[in-house]
DNA sequence: GATGAATGAGTGTTCATTCAT
DNA sequence: AATGAATGAACACTCATTCAT
């Protein structure tokens, strides 16, 4: 079932969009089959000549998520030189794409979760390359000695994707009112030096 | 927990524990209530006699957890005086209690998340009173001085919770193996320095 | 389970009282016996101690009513002479009882049919008296050459029993708003003679 | 019965059919969908591509009843001049469609009945076309002079339907075992001229 | 007699998936 | 490739009835 990179008549990417539009609105239990399939404008069966089961169009939504935020930082992030700056371009652009999409961002954020053991090693492996670039950066940042070496990497991790992923949950589930990506700047402040009051400041955060 | 409370004959408790013994093994959505009721030694329609429904079940579960963090943290933290130390509190019970009963922690950080947009706004309720001692701990520490007014609550609220919540649900999908509760100290110091590198350090986060 | 006569405390008549209520509003397969039980005041087993189980009681409400009816109509018929004067009382009776309680009408002509197969057969037994009085009715007119003889005993029977029932359920369906006993008289001339006009009347009927 | 219509590949009216068999012998009640599914040969599941449920497959049973009787009364009808001939015919279609399929005849006369007060609205709704025949003939009498125009025409229509409801009832449920259109002639006899004898009578009822 | 907590059998309906065309 | 009719497994919840007290 494997398509391949060919996306044949559009089909693949109607289907894949009528998934996220979907599931958006009705959670992934409630978003059946045969009304993606409507809204793509297939028949049902089409639907699996292209995904190989509903998990599968789940975890593709993912894929396209996390592989187009991947791909921008992959352009983005040479482009900087300190790890500082590194991060701060993470947080924009994870911000700002998931902000282009307010339904995929609640996919990803809200009904991705609402899945079984099984598939959540899956997306366990679909995140590892953002994991990856996070890892990268606080490496380099370390090197440059901007970032505490003591720290356990693993933690560093766990409070930036946190970090973000709470803010981006917060924002979808009041309504993608505000504007997220505006939001980055303080962000990056408390995930750079927390919320402690910092009168020693030398180069203040800005943007 | 909540031993001795004992009531209708311990049927109560035994659904419970069993809900979420069922729960974190097989997910919400595949523990059937006759799978509960024969983990708790009881008929199905006992279940009714108990829980409103299958989704009550869930929130209850949600409650007694959320329930006994904060009832600890509002006989702890008033022993606090700094907000510094009541944050270290907060980390440190919020992770004693979760890692004490793994299968609980599996169900409040998985499994709820498996729930429609009805259910979520009930759960927000439920943690209310939690945020609310986050909230309230941010204050004092502004106005002590050590936590940076400039920062928006709400971020700095996202960051910490956030961050905890990663944290716990990382140590949960991979087994409960490691020591959680020894991780707070360094999460305390991330959240209120950040990740970067601080050669002025006068007092040193210790514990 | 044959109590006997003695109704001990009440409780007999008061679980057949809840029961005519509760079944009137909410039908037979709505009516729980929980429900029945708090109404009447017992708890749920005690229902159980007076009748054999809920069809029991659904028959028992069937014999409490015609019951009552053929009761009246043993005392009354033997008063009038001619079988003419006695359909009429029959007709009369039955719409006055059953008019005297719209809730005991609303179980008897709706919601007894509600009830399967077997149970039919022993509904048939609770009305023979009354079709016994009807045939003795019918007997006697033809042997008083009133009553043509030439008809089928069980199709005038029939007539009178369907015509009657049709306009009980009729009048109940649509709130027991008018008075039933008033439309008495004309029923008895459509019964007597159909509906074809008559000139040549020289007693009419009157009442 | 609309034979040759066959939409669907047979399986709409496979399944009506096996529906009015199982119900005719279980009753609504006990009539699973499951068996009906079963003896129509087909899957649980195609009985809701269909039927929207179980109460819309019964009143499709009533409709296609009375939808029959309703169409050959409609065609039968304007052959008979009186209204006293068209009673007649009315009286001996009815009969004679009921009686072509027994267990079509047993679920719309007991079956039906084991309904909610939902449903009954319904019911009297599919009725509406027959009862309107039923009026229509009777005013026709009455302008004929034939029949009596003091009499309420709601009376006289209860008359007839109750009588006409009986005797099939009851032939019904005592096996469908003798002639049903038979009793025409002597059903609309006691309908015409009740249950009195005429020695007046110059031209006999005959058929 | 009276209670009411506990039982557990019973079923309409949905929907992901298949496959003959 | 595309269709969409057909499939059938799966399950929360109700409620008449029982029985230990």
């Amino acid at each position: 079932m494997d398509i391949g990179t060919r996306r044949d008549s559009g089909k693949h990417t109607a289907i894949l969009q009528a998934a996220i539009q979907v599931i958006s609105q009705a959670g992934y239990h409630n978003a059946q089959i045969s009304r993606i399939a409507r809204e793509a404008g297939v028949a049902d069966g089409t639907v699996y000549l292209y995904f190989k089961n509903k998990e599968d169009l789940l975890l593709s939504i993912l894929r396209k998520a996390i592989g187009e935020v991947v791909l921008q930082l992959e352009q983005a992030l040479p482009t900087e030189k300190t790890a500082e700056w590194k991060l701060r371009r993470i947080v924009e652009i994870y911000f700002q794409d998931l902000s282009r999409d307010p339904a995929l961002a609640m996919v990803t954020q809200v009904h991705l979760r609402q899945v079984d053991a099984e598939l959540r090693r899956q997306v366990g492996d679909i995140m590892k390359p953002f994991y990856n670039l996070l890892d990268g950066v606080i490496d380099q940042g370390v090197r440059e000695g901007v970032v505490d070496g003591a720290i356990s990497h693993r933690i560093a991790r766990r409070m930036i994707f946190g970090t973000m992923d709470e803010t981006v949950t917060a924002w979808v589930l009041t309504g993608s009112k505000y504007n997220l990506p505006a939001l980055a700047p303080e962000i990056v402040r408390v995930l750079l030096y927390g919320i402690s009051r910092r009168d020693d400041v030398k180069e203040e955060v800005t943007l």
